[in-house]
DNA sequence: GACCAGGTCCTTG
DNA sequence: CAAGGACATGGT
């Protein structure tokens, strides 16, 4: 067993986290549907105006696989306006729906299915990145999946670490197996990058300036 | 008013 | 492959 310097840094950045900001208890949703739809609609949006246009699909009884397929273009981009993009989204949440519920029925079923599977099968589907998928895999249906964002790869970047989102996917993959601690970690990281490491960072009480090679004035 | 937000897709070099 | 533009609302 050899010990990566990189490995024990990236466990290190954890437990700090974890430790300065608490449980973070994601994905913040009451069902796995509901996680795809969030999933979808934060795609380059602050998760405030994601809540917003959620409330407007739970207030007309609409967040619900069968429904949204069902639900007149229009109509939903109307609901989900307040979280951007809203006309894209609109399609691809309703053409998305469709075939997951032509395909599986419900978005449970997906889960007897290899991961590699249902990464490749869900990023086929328009609207459907890296990252969504990723946030689908661990948050809906419970795969151990380590999910890389912009926050990641920022602070990754700020701290020396691997920049590249498959060698940062693979770091952490291989520290952490255990599903609940893939979930705490992204939302730590991203709780980090919303409140200090931000493009313009906020290096004054950042729990991490003792790891940043930006806070020494060493890049960028 | 500028800049950013829990990206993805499509087109170009 | 990397880079650049389009998509759009709401908060700071």
């Amino acid at each position: 067993m050899i010990f990566s310097t990189i490995n024990e840094e990236i466990e290190k950045i954890y437990h700090i986290l974890l430790e300065f900001f608490g449980h973070q208890g994601w994905w913040p949703a009451e069902t796995s549907y509901e996680v795809v739809v969030g999933a979808i609609l934060t795609q380059n949006t602050s998760w405030r105006n994601v809540k917003k246009a959620i409330k407007n699909l739970k207030e007309n009884n609409l967040l619900d696989l069968k429904k949204i397929a069902e639900t007149d273009i229009d109509f939903l981009a109307e609901l989900i306006k307040p979280s951007g993009f809203y006309r894209q989204k609109a399609i691809r949440l309703k053409n998305i729906s469709l075939v997951i519920l032509k395909d599986f029925g419900n978005i449970e079923n997906m889960r007897n299915m290899d991961t590699e599977k249902v990464m490749e099968y869900l990023l086929s589907l328009n609207g459907v990145g890296c990252e969504t998928a990723e946030s689908i895999l661990l948050y809906a249906l419970d795969k151990p999946v380590f999910v890389v964002d912009s926050y990641t790869i920022r602070i990754f970047g700020r701290m020396g670490l691997p920049e590249k989102r498959e060698d940062i996917k693979k770091n952490v993959m291989n520290i952490f197996k255990d599903v609940n601690d893939l979930k705490e970690f992204h939302a730590l990281l991203v709780e980090l990058g919303k409140n200090y490491c931000k493009k313009i960072p906020v290096c004054n009480e950042c729990p991490l300036n003792e790891y940043c090679r930006y806070y020494r004035g060493e890049n960028e």
